[in-house]
DNA sequence: CGCGCAAGTGTAATACCATCACATTCATTC
DNA sequence: GAATGAATGTGATGGTATTACACTTGCGCG
């Protein structure tokens, strides 16, 4: 299992945490030529800022602050389509919002951990876990495209 | 396990098997004490006549044409809040839609299989599967509240 | 009975989330 | 330096959900 949950529910060098982000994101887009223009990666880099899930419409009105001028919804959705694309960032469903993904580089299953007291999010990827559900989708005979799994509770710190 | 993935599926009588939840919904409100008055009724009804995740403005729509005039949104939500704590539908959060729940009267977390392609949507649950997903938080020190599961995929007939 | 309270419903307005359509600019290639 | 496709700017619109407040209904209790 992979899993930044120490990290996400704790205090940490999120400076440094960003910056790393950052830099992988920028190596990652490289290596596969996609383009990371500045507009994507200051949307990538307000999400990390967060570190919580953050919804489209704060990110158009810190984005408008930033750039000092007016930010239309598309300019936004547009960025977060190819961080999506990139598996840079995931959407979280339940909570219309957006989080950037700890382990861009390995494909995997998504998996969070929300705690509803601090309003952190952990991904997580296990293998085992993701065995089970082919298996339990195995047994209904549907064919499995990929899941989303949405975990709420409480993180070690809120407990 | 539990699941209807069978009959979700698949063709079956399916007026037989509206009335059989509607019959189990107001078995279950009365035996608890809950007031599944008209307009309550009257949406889980349009929730399992669709048998697939619906809508909150279809079914304000439907209701609308059902009792020959206009319904606003609060009317219909509130039906499906009361549903929704009383476990008697489910709301998918990737679909902003509804779906009735196949068995209201036991305890259990949300696991559903949607086909991409017929659209339809099973429910299982399975205690492999809920003790998996509770081993993987423990690990991460997490303590679980509830979960959702989302299965993206293709159905048996859709293969 | 009728008073009082809580639950349920009707209605308008608004907030929040996401996409479309079209014009324009930019980067790259030949 | 023209042609092309990718990326961006902009206004409008569509889809989902909530708030606030007025009104009604069901029901227990003096």
């Amino acid at each position: 299992m992979i899993t930044n949950s120490r990290a996400a529910h704790r205090d940490h060098d999120h400076e440094r945490c960003q910056n790393a982000a950052l830099a992988q994101a920028r190596a990652l887009c490289q290596h596969r030529g996609a383009r990371l223009t500045p507009a994507r990666e200051a949307v990538l880099h307000l999400i990390w800022r967060s570190h919580r899930p953050i919804g489209a419409y704060t990110l158009i009105e810190q984005l408008g602050a930033e750039q000092g001028h007016r930010v239309l919804p598309p300019t936004v959705y547009r960025a977060l389509d190819f961080l999506l694309a990139q598996g840079l960032i995931h959407r979280i469903p339940s909570r219309n919002a957006f989080i950037g993904c700890p382990f861009p580089e390995v494909r995997h299953r998504n998996l969070f951990l929300l705690c509803r007291r601090c309003g952190a999010v952990a991904e997580c990827s296990a293998d085992t876990l993701d065995q089970a559900i082919a298996t339990t989708a195995a047994r209904a005979g549907f064919a499995v495209d990929g899941h989303n799994l949405e975990i709420d509770g409480l993180c070690q710190q809120c407990q």
